[in-house]
This record gives C-alpha cells, structure tokens and sequence, in this order.
DNA sequence: GAGAGTGTTGTAAC
DNA sequence: GGTTACAACACTCT
C-alpha cells in the first residue's frame, strides 16, 4: 500500500528519469482509471513533455510543458508505476538486474511512451487508482484539501500540536485524516503510534504534550527512515523497476500481530480502529 | 467453494 | 461536525 514514503520514492526515481522527456503515445487499455474523458487524456499528453514530478500526500503530480495542465496520478492501494528504459523495452528485457515479469502484463491499464522508447506502465490490481488531467486550479483546489505536509518546512511542532490537539476522534482516525497530516496511512499510523508509545484507540484531546511531541518526533523519524530504506512492500508495492521495499524489516507493529513486541517482548495486539485493522503493544502503548 | 479480509478515499447517512 | 458504513475491485486466505 503506497504511502508517503512509497510514493515519494516513486516520484524521485521517476523525476530522474522522466524529466524532459516528450510522450509520443498514450495508451489506455481500462477507461474507468480515468477520471474525465480519456480522449482528451490521451490528445492532451501526446507531443508533451514531462517537465517536473511534484507530490502532495499519496498525490503524483506531473508538470507538462505545452497547456497549463497537470496530470494527477493517485496509486490508491495495489497502483503501480513501472518504468522500463529504451534498452530494457527493445531488448525485450534481457538485460541486468533482472527486470521482472514482461510488461505489460493484465494490470497494465495505462501506457505511456516516450520518444526514446522508454515507456512507463500505470498497473492496478484492484483498479481503485486514477489519472486524471487538471487545469491549474483545479490542482491547486485539490491541493488544499491537505493537511500540513511532512518533511516540509510547515511540518512545525507547532503546526502538528494545533492541527492534533482538538480532535476528539481516536488518535489513529486522526492522523488517517489526510486533512490534518498529508500522506500518512495504515502502516505507519501504526509504527508512528508504537514509537510515541500511545494506544491508537486514545482520543486526540486526550494526549498529555508530552505525548503529542513524541507523535511529531515519530512522524519525522519513522517517515525519514520509510524513504530512506525505499519504502514499505508488504504485498503489491513496488518501485519504479519493479523491486521491493526495504522497511518491511523494520516494521515493529504492523503485520506482527501475535508476535512479540520487539521492545518487551508481550504479544502485539491486532483490533479495529476507525475501521481499519491497527496493531498495538498492550503493554508499551498504555 | 463461499465468505472474510486487505486498506484509500469519496460519499452518503446518521 | 463528528462519525460510521460502504462502494469501487480482485485477489488471498480461512
């Protein structure tokens, strides 16, 4: 599931090689993952060039040089962004590292190709991701229904304090919330409430400052690591060349439900939460 | 082989 | 408004 920092890795892989690129062909193969009308999608991006990759929360943002036009990209669950270079598309993937299973495969819903050749397959299992071609203002529109922005200068304890404070809703629903912290979902709501030692299910008013600081500090730490080790694949998420996310090994609550906790050892508890299923250690997280 | 579970987000209903 | 439930979908696990 591709969060903040699986989605931020995408998006630096993805700039690197993306930039200034001009598309020559857009393929879309399901025309439920576009939101308005695919014909334009495709009028629109053909002849274009990628001029810069933004991201706001779980939101790709592609910059194009000619219109004032934006494409905005969300993976939701299972999306995937595969890029294959020239050489990996025309020598049909003989190369090394291994690149993977042949794409496109069925989850392949949409293909872009550039002028070099390179092309960049959007795959969906589940088809709950989207594109969708934005004016300026509508970006924008949508841009500011976020919250404050992690790993940006607006990220204050300050900014976090007041943004947490008020809520009366369990501590988890609040920061799923994407209006009040952009990018956060399940998995590391999860790790950032294990690391301040604060039971999900508490409600946000209730929190002491003391607790609320060490909310922030989890925040900053747990996501500064995510991205440091390429993100979190624990099933379908992959980057930009098919491969996997390292901080599953890190992980010390999600997915560990019944096992020990890694700092003393009681059984991790699984419940649910704003339902969503949110593991826990009884003893650590009072 | 049926049914539950997986989790993002928008929307509807309380 | 806070909050909950659900739908979109397809696959894995029980």
């Amino acid at each position: 599931m591709p969060e903040l920092p699986e989605v931020e890795t995408i998006r630096q892989d993805l700039r690197a090689v993306l930039r200034k690129k001009k598309i020559t062909a857009v393929t879309v193969r399901k025309p439920r993952m576009v939101v308005g009308s695919p014909r334009k999608l495709v009028v629109t991006l053909r002849g274009n060039t990628i001029t810069e990759i933004d991201r706001r929360a779980k939101l790709l943002i592609f910059h194009l040089q000619r219109g004032d036009h934006f494409l905005l990209l969300h993976l939701k669950m299972t999306g995937q962004l595969i890029y294959r270079s020239p050489r990996t598309t025309i020598a049909g993937g003989h190369g090394w590292p291994p690149v993977g299973p042949d794409l496109p495969n069925k989850y392949s819903h949409l293909i872009i190709t550039f002028a070099d050749r390179g092309q960049l397959f959007f795959n969906d299992l589940r088809q709950f991701g989207y594109v969708e071609l934005v004016t300026r203002e509508h970006k924008e529109m949508i841009t500011k229904t976020y919250g404050i922005e992690p790993l940006t200068p607006e990220f204050t304890w300050p900014a976090f304090r007041e943004a947490v404070r008020p809520r009366t809703a369990p501590l988890k629903q609040v920061l799923l919330n994407q209006a009040v912290i952009a990018g956060l979902g399940n998995i590391y709501v999860d790790e950032v409430c294990f690391y301040a030692k604060v039971r999900p299910q508490r409600r946000a008013h209730r929190l002491t400052h003391a607790e609320l600081k060490q909310l922030y500090r989890g925040c900053n730490h747990i996501i500064q690591q995510a991205i440091k080790h390429r993100g979190t694949t624990f099933s379908d998420y992959r980057d930009t060349q098919g491969r996997r996310g390292n901080y599953w090994r890190r992980l010390k609550v999600y997915g560990r439900a019944g096992k020990p906790c890694r700092r003393c050892a009681t059984a991790l508890q699984k419940t649910m939460v704003a339902g969503r299923g949110t593991t826990y250690c009884p003893q650590c997280q009072p």
